[in-house]
Formats: C-alpha cells, structure tokens, sequence
RNA sequence: GCCCAGGUAGCUCAGUUGGUAGAGCAGUGGAUUGAAAAUCCUCGUGUCGGUGGUUCGAUUCCGCCCCUGGGCA
C-alpha cells in the first residue's frame, strides 16, 4: 500500500510556494507544479515562477495550448516517476480544474479536432451563443438544461464533442471517469481575512511590475504567432499588459486591471475549494497565527517573521506532520 | 476677490419637467469533465456636499455656506 500523495491547495498568492518548498526540503519529497500558467516558457514573473524545482513548469511553448487532461497524464507520470526514484511527490498550485481530472478523473473523450471549434465559433459570431444553445438542446437536451444560454465555452465544448465523436457530452459523462489509482491527502492553505489576502495580492504583483513584467510581456507580445486567443497569452497579467502594449490603456489603468484580475482569479479558486471533498483547511488569522478549519487554534508562530516564513519554518510543520502521519 | 462648471454607490458618471434614484467598473456568492489564470450566472439604500427657504412634499426650485476643477485678476 502506498501512501497518499500531498496536494497542496490555496487562492494565488496565498503562500503556497514558500510552504511547498519547505515541506519538500523536510520530507525528502520532488514538488510537482499544478499551474495552467507555468506550464508554459516565458511565462515567469508574471506566473510567480518558484525558485526552487517544479516539474511540469516552462514544460510547453506558449503557441501550444495544455488541457487538464494533458495535466491529468503528466502528472500522473511525475508521481510514478518520484516515486521509481524513492521520493515523495507533492502537487502544488491552484489550477483547481487540473487537480480534479487528476483526482477525480476525465471520462475517456477522444481529441476532437480543432477545426471542429472553429467551425463553432464562427456560427456564434453569426447567430450569437444562444441560438447554439438552442441547437444544442435539441441534440443533447441534458447539457445544454444544465448551461446558461450564454455560457459560451461551455456550450461550445458540448457540441464539439457531439459532432466530433457523434454521441452527446452527457452521454460520455455516464461512463466510468478514469479510475483513481492513488489517495491524496488535500490541504488548502488562506489567510482567513479576504482583506489580508488581497493586500498579499497587492504587494507581489508590484514585485513583479519592479522585477520587469512589462518587459516579459513585451518579449512574447514581439514574438511571431502569439495573440491574445491563447491560454498563455490570456493568464492573469500576460493579457491586461499586452493590451496596455497594444495602446489601449495606459501603465496605471493596466496594473489595476491587472491587480482586479487576480483578486477575481482567487475568488474563483475559493469557491472550488469551499466544496471541495475531504479538504483539510489551514487558515492563517489576524494575529498572524495558524488555525486548522474554523476554529482550533495551532501553537503561535515565530513573532520575527512575518506569517509565510513562519508557517514554513515552524509550528506547521509541527501541525502538518501530523496530517501526513502516513508519510 | 470675481466669473464659469461640478459636488449622486468604494470609483467613473447618468437621472429625477418636484413624489427620496440607476448604469459601467470594483466588490460578493455561485457554477465548473480536454481553453480553467478560461468561461458563465447572481446580488445595487446611497445623510443625491451642508444649511435655511418656497411647497402637502426638495436630491430636483431659490438664498447662503463649504469643497474641487478651470478661467479672469
């Protein structure tokens, strides 16, 4: 019997690399990167790119689009790997749609071919997502009952998957997802005060304005074959300072865009892991102390460090130790 | 000091020919099966700058005061 695989959870900028790093170093464990951002090269700043080791970071180019399926298999493959080598695999980030094909499974749809999509956008762009959802409701009623008229990517998926594979989406979904083969023990990782994590937002994201995020973008914005319908070009930062590049707005208006994008991206992050199952939460309180689920509070945390480094280093560890008794 | 234009939601503004007001953005909650840092849905009471007056009734009209722009000195 193997023991369960540590995924570490957590909104964007909520500590999670620095705790990650610690735990690697202290339980001999390889961190593997669950991030639809850092997959791809030249994504670094403005994706805070850890320093220490990844896999599955700077992994494709960022013309190549990656799928949570593709996520699903690497991953996979990365746990078998550590694993070959007598290592600890622990899973890190907040790509939540990653974490689920992996934990939970993807039914086993087949590739459907790209220009099918195309062919279904254009038909939008003519006769708008409701009229598609109208159409879809006719060859797969039970998806489109569950979509909003105006859910496009949604909508678009359900019938490309029909005219790909000639049966509805629903019908694929009652099959078996593929089966899990490993446990995962799932830790969230916030500060308790939505107030103290937007503040967290604020104070990397002008790091990375002063690290050059505009020159990282200006470098891929100078690239040939890049543009703006890319998953890479459309993460969090890359997309608000291309448009500030292409003279739409200018620098002060971008970064606010930028810094409400990324308070909207962690919101969004939250509400998935609100529901998700057997998650263990570790809030950080006011006073800068640690706090498994509502209420039980853990021991106070070194008082000459700020509340990252002291989660790393201490009373944590103490606390997530025993989490992962079975380690 | 004088003249003009404004002061309405956290921000930018609309509006009420007098019956106490609504958009965008921000924020909130939610959804989430190969784009997911994506995409989509829900939620809008605020001394309508202050104060006196006219009026059954003033955020709206009138007076005075304060504040912010701009102009003239």
């Amino acid at each position: 019997m193997t023991e369960p695989v540590l995924a570490l959870m957590g909104p964007t900028a909520s500590g999670k690399s620095a705790l990650a790093q610690r735990l690697a170093e202290r339980f001999d464990a390889e961190l593997i990167s669950v991030d639809s951002a850092l997959v791809y090269r030249g994504l670094s700043i403005g994706a805070a790119k850890p320093d220490y080791p990844h896999h599955l970071v700077h992994i494709r180019e960022p013309d190549d689009p990656y799928t949570a399926a593709d996520f699903a298999n690497d991953a996979k493959l990365c746990i078998d790997e550590i694993r070959g080598r007598g290592r600890r695999p622990i899973l890190v980030g907040g790509s939540m749609l990653y974490f689920r094909a992996l934990i939970q499974g993807l039914d086993d749809i087949p590739a459907i071919d790209p220009a099918i999509r195309a062919d279904i956008e254009a038909e939008a762009q003519r006769a708008g997502w409701p009229a598609l959802h109208q159409q879809l409701s006719e060859i797969d009623p039970e998806t489109a009952s569950r979509l909003h008229r105006n859910h496009s990517q949604r909508i678009c998926r359900a019938l490309e998957v029909y005219r790909g594979t000639g049966t509805p989406l629903s019908e694929w979904q009652q099959g078996n997802p593929a089966p899990v083969s490993d446990d995962y023990e799932c830790i969230a990782l916030c500060p308790e005060d939505r107030a103290v994590l937007h503040a967290q937002i604020a104070s990397r994201l002008d790091a990375m304005f002063d690290e050059g995020l505009v020159a990282e973008v200006t470098r891929l914005f100078e690239r040939k074959g890049l543009h703006t319908d890319l998953p890479a070009i459309r993460a969090v930062g890359y997309r608000q300072v291309w448009s500030y590049l292409e003279g739409e707005t200018d620098l002060a208006t971008c970064r606010e865009k930028v810094l409400a994008a990324t308070r909207q991206l962690a919101k969004r992050q939250l509400t998935w892991l609100r529901s998700w199952p057997d998650l263990t939460w570790i809030w950080m309180n006011q006073a800068g102390q640690l706090v498994r689920g509502p209420d039980s509070a853990v021991d106070a945390p070194d008082a000459s460090k700020n509340g990252v480094s002291a989660l790393a280093d201490g009373i944590w560890f103490g606390r997530l130790q025993e989490l992962m008794r079975n380690f």
